[in-house]
DNA sequence: GAGTAGATCCTCT
DNA sequence: GAGGATCTACTCA
């Protein structure tokens, strides 16, 4: 298990981070309770020229701040009230972009998950969809602004990776008000996989 | 199985 | 004061 360096994210190209992210371990540790999964499905978010982006135009407030800093930061927003997501920063300061993580397979911890989200047992419903993401693993808007490489909350490469053809892409989902740009074919998953959101298998 | 409505709260206008 | 990068459950076929 090796956590990814910050060159990994500041690259400029957001859509071949996230290409690159999945197969990736996204790990957090909270009080020394330890839950990971395998990332299999994200979106890109391609700052200021991405209408679906909270960044859309350069606006810029208090809330976006976390989205122009350097790559290797979390950017967690809550939506809906309800449903909190995790982000990766990417890019250089002052460039907003940033990768929504949708999916994980469980790896580490499933049964600490299993408690935060009420469930009694296992299914793909654990860490499928960002905001299932966030409540298995403990994530909360209060984490935003941690670094990637902390020790609580991290990104691992563990050697394992999804073949060329096992990776999909597709238009991005809840975002149909971003009008022409809710059809960008920014979202990676992993085809088949159970864990990924949309229609289960 | 598919489609739709409701939940619920922080942030920006 | 309004709306949002969603999820779930319930209805109807």
């Amino acid at each position: 298990m090796k956590k990814l360096d910050f060159d990994f994210y500041q690259r400029d190209n957001v859509l071949k981070i996230s290409e690159e992210l999945i197969g990736k371990v996204l790990v957090t540790k909270w009080n020394g309770a330890v839950t990971s999964g395998r990332i299999v499905e994200c979106e890109a978010y391609a700052g200021a020229m991405d209408k679906a982006s909270h960044a859309v135009g350069g606006r810029r407030t208090k809330r976006t701040e976390i989205m122009y800093a350097k790559g290797g930061v979390a950017y967690v927003y809550l939506c809906y009230g309800i449903h909190q997501m995790f982000n990766v920063v990417t890019n250089k300061t002052d460039t907003p972009h940033a990768i929504l993580v949708r999916a994980l397979e469980p790896m580490k911890g499933i049964e600490t998950m299993l408690k935060r989200t009420g469930k009694e047992k296992q299914d793909h419903t654990l860490t499928r969809g960002p905001g299932n993401v966030c409540k298995a693993l403990g994530i909360h808007t209060t984490h935003t602004g941690l670094s990637l490489r902390s020790q609580e909350l991290f990104i691992a490469d563990d050697g394992f990776a999804y073949a060329k053809n096992e990776i999909f892409t597709s238009p991005r989902i809840g975002v149909d008000y971003a009008g022409a740009d809710a059809l960008l074919p920014y979202r990676f998953y992993v085809k088949g996989n159970a864990n990924v959101s949309g229609k289960p298998k």
